[in-house]
DNA sequence: CTCACATGTTAAG
DNA sequence: TTAACCTGTGAGC
């Protein structure tokens, strides 16, 4: 499920509900049981998104393996709790159990974060962090990012590669996904298909703008409809024509032929 | 019950 | 380009 949106509306969470306080750390599971005993007992002092990664940084010395890195891949969530109900939006309730849980979370005042399904938990030091941020490009989310686009162009401007599979690449804009890919070149009247090379500044422009303000309301308000995102065959909501969906890069991509030519 | 599928990434062919 | 991996869900038999 999870696109950079997610992985930063729970970077926010664990901000707002567990930074600042000693957190019980459990692997019910069993594949963490190790990280989590190192984290048991530990104060949660940051959360932090970059892309489709979350860094969660714990008490601890300055030189140690003080940071849980996590990548949710396609099917990983966090589920979270209060006082016994699950607050995840969106997603169907499950039922309290142990089933699955790789790593649990939970604060003093009763709030708990389930980690189920991730293809990395890991606890990483200062050192791999920065390995892993410089590998991204710029995340359209974070407010340290490219803010004209600038840094992406570069590797966008000269590529033979389409756009549509160039903004799936994380080493060229971090945290966008399948759905991103569809919904920004609609916005700017961009085929995905296009090579990064054949796209001119301003059209650039038009799609970092855009990609920066869908992606970040999507943390603010999950979105529930898209324009394009698994609609093939469905007709265009702004002309009517059906959109069509192909394979891009081994990938699905939607796009509307009229709306967006070659 | 089994199977396909999911907003992702990596490694192998 | 394909397969494998992580886990839960819903459709179909």
């Amino acid at each position: 499920m999870p696109e950079g949106y997610v992985v930063h509306a729970d970077a926010r969470r664990f901000a707002e509900a567990l930074a600042g306080r000693v957190v019980r750390a459990a692997s019910p599971q069993g594949r963490f049981a190790s990280g989590a005993a190192v984290l048991d007992g530990r104060v949660l002092r940051e959360a932090q998104a970059f892309g489709k990664h979350l860094f969660l940084r714990f008490s601890g010395s300055a030189d140690g393996a003080r940071y849980l890195h996590v990548h949710l891949g396609l099917i990983g969530a966090w589920t979270w709790w209060d006082a016994g109900r699950a607050q995840t939006a969106g997603r169907p309730l499950l039922a309290a159990g142990d089933s699955g849980v790789r790593l649990r979370l939970t604060g003093a005042g009763g709030v708990s974060a389930e980690l189920r399904g991730a293809t990395v938990c890991e606890l990483v030091d200062e050192h791999a962090v920065d390995t892993v941020v410089a590998a991204l490009g710029p995340d359209p989310i974070r407010a340290d990012s490219d803010e004209d686009g600038s840094r992406a162009w570069r590797r966008v401007r000269g590529s033979r590669t389409p756009i549509g599979t160039l903004l799936l690449d994380q080493s060229v804009v971090a945290g966008a996904g399948l759905i991103w890919r569809c919904e920004a070149p609609f916005l700017a009247a961009v085929s995905p298909h296009r090579p990064g090379r054949e796209l001119g500044e301003q059209e650039w422009a038009t799609l970092w703008r855009e990609l920066r303000r869908i992606m970040r309301a999507a943390v603010d308000h999950r979105p529930e409809e898209f324009s394009l995102f698994r609609r093939g065959g469905e007709p265009c909501l702004r002309c009517g024509t059906p959109i069509e969906v192909a394979r891009l890069g081994g990938r699905p991509v939607w796009w509307c032929p009229r709306d967006q030519p070659r």
